[in-house]
DNA sequence: ATAGCTCACATACATGGCGTATGTCAATCG
DNA sequence: CGATTGACATACGCCATGTATGTGAGCTAT
């Protein structure tokens, strides 16, 4: 019975190698992060690890994915569950990013290490989900005729990189609460910006 | 006759380290960059380097702070040869910043590698003079009413991060100069948000 | 069922880099 | 002019990555 069980074992094995990076190089950054100790502190051995993921930098691959593949899904879920227009969804799914980006595990990882790295991050084949989602957002209000006529992409970048960046600032600063809410309202005044005409 | 020949010396190796750290860097990126080769290439051993900048992340805050000297300066030079009005100076300012970012040296020193290894810039000793001025300008447009009463700060971090975010986008696009057109075109939309009546 | 093969993972080894401790020689100072 | 400082070189230890090799548990075919 069950006649999977290789697939079963290296599924499982996959999957503890890339909690035990999420800790690591969350805790301690990608350079510092022993493969070693990493693959010891769930029973296994940088053999497991090669086999697996090739290199250090494919495990770095793969807790990259997940995690990003984590921050659509809910960045996606607090936009749906706000329920208004359009816009309002792609504002906050901006700033549902920025405050996911405020878990070290998130800014340490994808926002720092990663794309040192790994390069570009709109280069990943994960393709930055995020991206996505807003380029595609941008593109229906452009279409519509809510948002100027400016390039999708090239706007997704700009507003995604701000949130990043909005993310990183608020990390380090002494009073995260106050400059997150500073933060999340100068970037819904930016946004503005990009619509033809200035809300009610 | 000159009797201040250890002084001089020592400045010497200093910006011949300087200039070695950006060569290597910016071409083998920060973690791949050897010290040996690094320090050989100027004629020197790892010696010159422990003993003038501590550690080698120390020669990359020395490489960091140095372009972003040069950058802000530019920055600025260009701000002031377009000579228009405090906004167009700041709109000036951040495309500069852009197009700045394109020069792979920049790029992968200052914005990649920096921040994994040195952290987050605003935290830097160069206090990342680039927000500083941005911050600047911002508050003087608000102290004018030009801009709606926005955290300058904050502002300026969003600002910046889509900029530098924008330069990462180019420099991985298959078509450099038009993108970078679509990308000054979109800034200039989304900084249009701050203010506090659209242009004329 | 079992002989043989595959493959996931462990073990062992080679390479190279960082940081430090120690040495050396020229420039300064009394 | 002898002593001291200090800039830099040399030498060493440690550790991490990546690879080559070994091994034993599962799948497969007769």
């Amino acid at each position: 019975m069950a006649p999977g069980k290789r697939a079963e074992m290296m599924e499982e094995t996959r999957a503890k190698l890339i909690a035990a990076g999420r800790k690591a190089f969350a805790e301690q950054g990608y350079a510092a992060a022993s493969m070693d100790e990493l693959t010891a502190s769930v029973g296994l051995t940088r053999g497991a690890l090669y086999h697996n993921f090739g290199d250090k930098k494919g495990l770095l691959q793969a807790v990259v994915n997940q995690l990003d593949g984590e921050i659509a899904a809910e960045a996606k879920e607090a936009a749906s569950r706000l329920g208004g227009s359009v816009w309002e969804s792609l504002m906050a799914e901006g700033i549902a990013y920025i405050e996911m980006a405020l878990k070290p595990e998130v800014q340490r990882i994808v926002l720092l290490d990663g794309p040192a790295v790994l390069g570009d991050p709109s280069q990943w084949p994960s393709q930055n989900v995020c991206l996505q989602t807003t380029t595609a957002a941008l593109e229906r209000l452009i279409a519509e005729g809510l948002v100027k006529p400016v390039d999708a992409v090239a706007a997704a970048r700009l507003l995604n990189g701000a949130a990043f960046n909005a993310a990183l600032w608020i990390a380090a600063s002494d009073d995260p609460e106050a400059d997150l809410k500073k933060a999340i309202e100068a970037f819904k005044v930016l946004g503005e910006g990009l619509l033809t005409r200035p809300p009610t």
